[in-house]
DNA sequence: AAGTGGTCTAGACCACGCG
DNA sequence: GCGTGGTCTAGACCACTTT
């Protein structure tokens, strides 16, 4: 293993365990170096990587902070979300995590060894303000990852549990958009009309698990709160 | 200036002139370090930003390969287009480059030094298969870049002409996107329904000419062809 | 075997933030 | 003034591709 992945993954696990919680800084380029044997130009390749995955980021002539790292999960985020979803009650379960069978509602096939068994599956529906604006269908692997109750979630994030008490992080998003006409069900959750224009965007997350993906089927009001992406290089 | 950043924008420059074509090989990092005076780490920092940019891949034991950048200009590309683009006919222009006044169409607020004068506008209908998918309408500030031909444009692509005639890179891309149902001049252009679900892009183009940016809306028939986004790290 | 990119060492000086 | 990250030099050895 390379010297610099070794460094790496310390101090991604170190972010993900709560060692270095958001906002708090890592030890000096210099002190790293010295911890590890290392030169600089090794220790500032580990930090660079970490800083692409958007574990850091960079201070000149503070150091390296801890950043919150969901804003880097792919393109989707509900315009108004960062703001509006500080408050409690931003979501609800309409169906707490069960195990059953997978259903042909996944738009991405399964990989052989998911397919093997059942699934779990769960569905929220996201508020913003009191309005209802996405349900959200997801499943994962039954027989990868045990059942999940939702009042294990951490800070009510299924991510944020998964990467610190199972060590399994996000590495990729795959996604489909489209725009749908609502069913009665999706139309009475989202309070609008049978028919009316909905995006529908299917989503699959790639693990650092390896044939481990969390699948997703989401149903977006856009009315109100268009879905919004930024990308900057 | 720093000598990496020149590194950079002088294979940039080359690159974007067709100096070096997609597909060949950039000179070896030992060959940059002797023509620049600089050292490996300094030569790998500006291939690095290269690579990051989506300029260049790198091929272990090969070299530095320039490839097409295309692919690295935000989420939307519609499944099926990379295969089912490359014969011609694949847009047709509904509306040739004129100038005219800025409509309230766009969602995005101008700049004031765009807001000046006229806006250039055109529209194109991209086809798949012989099949109307997307109706693309685009503005840009007549007063900040002179009104291009679409005879002009290079391989029919407005950012490729942008990029080698004009120097001016797209560096990012804000997208807002709902679903909503197609107006009746739309449903035409789709050879959909009035009222048929379509999904809407309102597109913000930041280029490397400060404060003079692209401004798109498009709408889009996914029953077919989805819109498809990739994201890994 | 020769040439390429990938990793790493051991230093140096500069620019920024803060007490 | 001191500690931090940002840039840069001069060199070494390794892993991969091609001839």
């Amino acid at each position: 293993m390379k010297k610099y992945e070794i460094i790496e993954d310390h101090f991604k696990k170190k972010i993900q365990s709560g060692d270095f919680p958001v906002d708090s800084l890592l030890p000096s380029e210099y002190d790293i170096c010295a911890r590890f044997s290392a030169t600089r130009t090794t220790v500032r390749k580990a930090l660079d990587e970490l800083l692409r995955e958007g574990y850091i980021k960079k201070e000149h002539g503070r150091g390296s902070r801890v950043i919150e790292r969901i804003k880097t999960l792919g393109l989707p985020s509900v315009k108004g979300f960062s703001n509006a979803m500080k408050q409690e009650g931003d979501a609800v379960f309409t169906q707490e995590p069960i195990i059953q069978k997978w259903s042909d509602q996944q738009i991405f096939a399964l990989s052989d060894k998911e397919g093997e068994g059942d699934c779990v599956y769960f569905q929220r529906l996201r508020l913003i303000d009191q309005k209802p604006v996405l349900v959200e269908n997801n499943w994962y692997s039954g027989s990868m990852l045990e059942l999940v109750r939702s009042e294990e979630f951490l800070d009510g994030s299924f991510f944020k549990t998964l990467s610190q008490r199972f060590h399994i992080d996000i590495i990729g998003v795959e996604q489909e958009i489209m725009a749908k006409s609502a069913s009665a069900e999706i139309a009475s959750m989202l309070t609008i009309q049978e028919g009316d224009p909905v995006l529908f965007i299917a989503v699959r997350y790639q693990t650092s698990l390896e044939d481990f993906h969390i699948y997703g089927s989401w149903f977006c009001n856009t009315e109100d709160f268009p879905i919004v992406s930024n990308t900057f290089s």
